[in-house]
Order: structure tokens, then sequence, then C-alpha cells
DNA sequence: TGAGAGCTTGTTGTATACAATTGGATGTTT
DNA sequence: AAACATCCAATTGTATACAACAAGCTCTCA
């Protein structure tokens, strides 16, 4: 995507994110257009974008709108998540080189560091290379349908903002999970690898759930 | 979509399955837009539906080609859809009405007259009605998210050939995988219903496998 | 007064013109 | 002859103008 489509999806990202623009919230494209500072046709094709990472819902001649999530599609949004990064997990565990895995132990001791450095840490710093471990593992599953679908599922606002619901002590065991996570790949252990990504991804859930009311 | 988009998104895709445009090849936008009988512009939409879908790669600055799968892409994709339908499985048991239980039944006794009503069966009927049972497994689970990504997982030209390597006897047991799953689902068998339905799919990527070289 | 047809307005969908980018062709230099 | 820079053609990306559509309002008629 180029200069100003992605300009446009950024600026969309945003206002979503910033709780500008709420679940339900119509997206004019007009609107859109002139907050980003491009014409209409570029934010088009951000908001096709946007749909398929489940940001907005477009209905024809209808627009775009902001997705609204209950219960139901969150929960299920988890579960599609362990499944399919346990797969990626498994995966990675067998097809792993030994550059996937220097790039997997520095986002570890990269999150140790964030994390012990301070009695608040810098939720978005551990966000970033949360994020970057699991595009590690990702990588190291040389699988590119597996990515591509795992991001969209990662990236939609409900997803982008779970750890920021999360306590220290959350924090602590889900580098843990990484730790072992990291350890599992290395010997090569696909099926450990995939059940621990698992664990690791409903215990996020878990978190997310109770304190997301 | 609308109109025009749909116009050429149902054109390129045709050409596609046709084997008018093979994998690697490049896809002109202008040529699309002729061929289609629409502007560029509603090209460039489908072209984008065609990417999520898997179809179609899009580099920017650089258009469009057909994708190309090699053995490791084709594996991945059939174990995704083995995890991601097995999860649409279990929901189904869990959440299916009366309803959903008369369109599965409908769709298996559809497929057994068939299968059975000549020996060279017709398989563009096969894949309609097999097409409807896995739709109606998806609407069961009530999962709009798992529904969506699971389409874009079928769609691609290389599933969507699948059943063509089918002999006779796959196809019998094919609907026999269909009767167990509708058994399982409706007496609320979540785990049985994922398992038959994991089975289902990794029986089609054997046969697939065994035929497709 | 209420139901419905038809206009009116605002929004999205499509076509077309123009800008930007790429990759190869060409020509120059060492 | 090889390497490099520059230009050119073709293709994609963006802007804008116009067409089609949807929802709400008004006005008419029962």
């Amino acid at each position: 995507m180029t200069k100003a489509a992605d300009k446009a999806y950024k600026t969309i990202g945003k206002l979503i994110l910033n709780g500008h623009f709420k679940p339900g919230d119509h997206l004019s494209e007009e609107d859109l257009s002139e907050a980003s500072g491009v014409s209409r046709t570029p934010v088009r094709d951000a908001l096709r974008r946007l749909e398929n990472e489940y940001f907005v819902v477009i209905r024809p001649n209808h627009g775009a709108q902001v997705a609204v999530w209950n219960a139901h599609d969150i929960e299920d949004l988890f579960e599609m998540r362990a499944r399919l990064e346990g797969m990626a997990a498994a995966r990675a565990a067998e097809r792993r080189d030994s550059g996937d895995l220097q790039k997997l132990a520095k986002c570890v001791e990269k999150i140790d560091v964030i994390i012990n450095s301070d009695e608040r840490p810098d939720v978005s710093q551990f966000l970033e290379y949360n994020r970057r471990f699991h595009h590690a593992v990702f990588d190291a599953a040389r699988s590119p349908r597996l990515k591509a679908i795992n991001l969209n599922l990662v990236a939609p606002a409900v997803v982008a903002r779970t750890a920021e619901f999360f306590t220290h002590s959350d924090l602590i065991r889900s580098n843990a999970h990484h730790r072992e996570l990291f350890d599992a790949i290395a010997a090569g252990e696909a099926q450990l690898s995939e059940t621990i990504m698992r664990t690791h991804i409903l215990a996020a859930a878990h978190s997310y759930k109770k304190f997301a009311k």
C-alpha cells in the first residue's frame, strides 16, 4: 500500500483507537478524506483494508462503520488466535533457523528489561516487543498464508488494546510464556510449543475478559 | 459489493479458474477493465477482494498477479481449514437450532441422491451442495468472524478445485463424513463434531495431494 | 388524519484525467 | 566490452467530476 492510502489507513486507525470514532459510528468517506488530507479514492482503499482486519464493516451503498464486538465475538476471536498461533508455534518449532531463534531471544530479553526497569512499565513499549515476538514466531513458521490471516486477527481494536488491561503480574507471566515458548521452539518440540502458545493466548483472553466490562 | 465491482470480480475469478490466467501471470488493470466492461476503479476494488481470498497477490506499484501455490502453502491451507472448520463444528454443536439441523440434513440427503443417481455424478452439483453444507455449519456456529475468515480460505482456486480430484469412493466417503457430522452436531457433541470435521478436511487434503501432481 | 408517491439531499459508486513510479532501453564513459 | 547514468514508455496510484442509489421529507389524496 502506498503513500496516500497508507496515510489514510493510519489516520483512520488512530481515530478508531483514540476513541474519536466509537463502535457503530458511521464513517463518512468525505470526512475521512478531509481528516487524512487525501482524496476519497485512497480513503476507500484504506477502508477496504480495515474491513479485512475487522476494524470496520462495509455495507454496499451504505458505507463503513466501526465494527461492533460482543462478548461472543471476542471469545471466538481469542479462540481463533489460540488455534492459528498455536499452529504457527508448532510449525516454527519444525522450521526455525538460528536467525529466528536470535530474534525471539532478543524480544524476550528486551521485554524483561522493560518490565523490570520500572514500577510502571511502559505499556506501548511492551506492546511493540510483544508484537515483534509474535511476528518472529510467524516468520519462523514459514507460512505466508498463516501469517497474513493472523495479522488480521491481531490488528482489530479489541486485541490491540488487550495489554492495557494487564497488571504487572500479568506482564511477568506473559513474558514467562514467551521464554517457555522460546525454549520449546529452540528444542524443536512442536506439540509443546503449540500448547504453550495456546495457554499464552487464552491467558490473555482471561485477563481481557476480567477487566473489560 | 455492487454492480460494476461484482462484475469485475466474477469476470476475473472465471478467467483464473478457466486457466486463462495461470499462477504467476501478471494482471493488467486495463486489460481486466476491458475484459469485464467496467472502468479501472471497480477492477481495482475486485483485485483487493481477490487478494484477501488469496487468489492474487498485489505488490505496491507493481499491480496484481495470480497467486502461486507450492506444496507447503497447500498443506498449511488445509491444516488451517481443519483447525478453523473444526472449531466451527464444535461451536455448531453447542449453538445450533432446529433450523440449522434441517438445512444440514437436506444437504446430506441431496448429495446422496447426486452421488447414487448416476455412475458419473455431476461434480459441480456435488460442489454446490457440499458448499451449502459447510456454510450451514458456519451459520450454526453463530460466529460472523469465523465464517468470514474461513470463506476466504475456501474460495482460493486450489480449494475450489479439490473435488475434481475425487474418485467415486471419495465422494461416498465425503458424504459419510457429512452424515456423521450431522449426527454429532444434532447430539450436541462438540468434541466429536470437531474431530469428524478435522478428519473430513484432512481426508480431502489427502485426495488432493495424491492426484494433483 | 394517515398512508403513500414523489421529490430532495446527502452519500456512495463509477468513470476518466492526470501524477508518480518502475523497469527497461539507450547511449555515454572508462 | 562492461558499467553506469539518463531517458522513455508503460503501468499503477490519486484526484476529481459525474452517476446511481438510499433515506427522509413534503405534499397530495383517500
